[in-house]
DNA sequence: GAGTGGTCTAGACCACCAC
DNA sequence: TGGTGGTCTAGACCACTCA
């Protein structure tokens, strides 16, 4: 007899429709596992547990909910697949973490045409509070001259300018984030987020076009005047699918590439 | 007692080391779901079960393995969420397919800036028999020279040009592919190619950047030359990872854009 | 050796669908 | 009403890690 069970947040559908007016589908059933789901989920966005931290492990959670251990493991599944959690085989299962991922740039999908994707170089252009443009905030879920944080910052591969960002994060989130600050912090900027201001970017939405580069973007990325250019942006989303940062990026294409996978 | 066990094909790794030499990681096991998953993979790849059948029911997999319906559902569900399965309750589990999808185009990320997607119209401007140079052949897994079917076709939106696909297929296995068949047809390409030729895209790479337009796409697209454009160059793969459509897009992103999702 | 996640089983019951 | 997939349980054993 568990403790939660079907009807305990979603009734049968077999009783009464209850709070669905006819015609809205509505919930009609929510299976055990992902109650303990969400439960997880409320706990990793509550901060009940910290990024690169072990939860606890599967015979606990299962007692501490009151299901079996294979139901605490379906939900922990979902969590491992939406890399959310990561599950290390005799050791536990841990927060997920930008701070120890092998791969530099999770994000960043530019791959070199030929070669090994070697680190990039960064260079910081400028830091500064400002208050957000009405574009900037309806992507952040802001008001229109709410204080953000700009950054800009180039990235350089082999010496030469390939990425020219210009990044949005919204003030309240990331008080005393200066120029010197980031200048000076090595590894990904999402693994400083999350590590001096709590913020974990769990995925993101980008929305990709082609452009001609302004004079200030070309000479940035030392490419001509009109030249064709990526331009990438970026919402990164926290959780609970809250946006926390708005990213937008020219590509440098004629030794790089965009790379996606269909399935 | 399994017919099948984690020795039957890759043996514990607590016996000998056997064909793996030292320094080499090699497959160490192989639990039984992921040896009936390649079974069930093998069945759909030879064709035993057609786009849009169903495969027998869990129960049966079961008996036909000897293996409890547990183990069956596992390997059934890697499959679903590779989207080579789909899962129906009540109904049984079918083999997937491009003819009943929703999404008039699964492939496709592009996307109106603002209003519903829309069906796109289709113009098809070219269609013949050729010899695929060496770049096609490459990522077709050809030899250069081998012959390739070559279309070329015009997707618009609202009446206006936005895509301009050359199609690059391995002449081998769209044997009487014509422009006559083509232009006839209503609906995705990627369902034609699946009912009259038995090929099924699984899933497919993409590679994307920015250029110039030329005179030629600049017509076709009714652009300047020199305008920027997206391009697409997309290898599509079925069972077992074999390349069998080779296709490189001009985007207009004026008023549309790729949509990508991160995660 | 103790504790973790990973696999496999057997059986019960539920939700959905078709006949 | 019977068959399908979906959920949940309880227990066994295996693989991996670490003290």
């Amino acid at each position: 007899m568990p403790a939660l069970s079907a009807s305990s947040v979603f009734p049968p559908s077999g009783s009464a429709d209850s709070a669905a007016a006819p015609g809205e589908a509505g919930p009609a059933f929510s299976p055990l596992y992902r109650q303990i789901k969400d439960l997880l989920t409320r706990s990793l966005q509550g901060g009940e547990w910290k990024p690169g931290e072990a939860i606890p492990s599967e015979m606990e959670l299962a007692a501490r909910y009151k299901v079996s251990q294979g139901t605490v493991r379906k939900a922990v599944d979902e969590l491992a697949t939406e890399n959310l959690l990561v599950r290390r085989q005799g050791k536990g299962t841990f927060v997920a973490t930008h701070a120890e991922e092998q791969t530099q740039y999770r994000f960043l999908r530019l791959t070199p045409d030929e070669g090994a994707s070697g680190g990039m170089q960064r260079r910081l252009l400028d830091c500064r509070r400002m208050r957000a443009a009405a574009d900037v905030a309806r992507a952040l879920g802001l008001k229109s001259g709410d204080p953000v944080i700009f950054v800009r910052r180039l990235l350089l591969g082999d010496g030469q300018p390939v990425v020219l960002d210009d990044i949005f994060l919204p003030g309240a989130l990331f008080k005393g984030l200066t120029a010197e600050r980031m200048g000076g912090y090595r590894g990904p900027m999402y693994r400083l987020f999350e590590s001096e201001f709590g913020v974990r970017m769990i995925r993101a939405e980008e929305k990709i076009r082609a452009l001609a580069a302004d004079e200030v973007q070309a000479a940035a990325l030392q490419v001509a005047p009109g030249a064709p250019l990526l331009s990438v942006e970026r919402l990164s989303l926290t959780y609970g699918d809250r946006p926390v940062e708005l990213r937008r990026g020219l590509y440098r294409t004629d030794r790089h590439h965009y790379r996606n996978e269909l399935m």
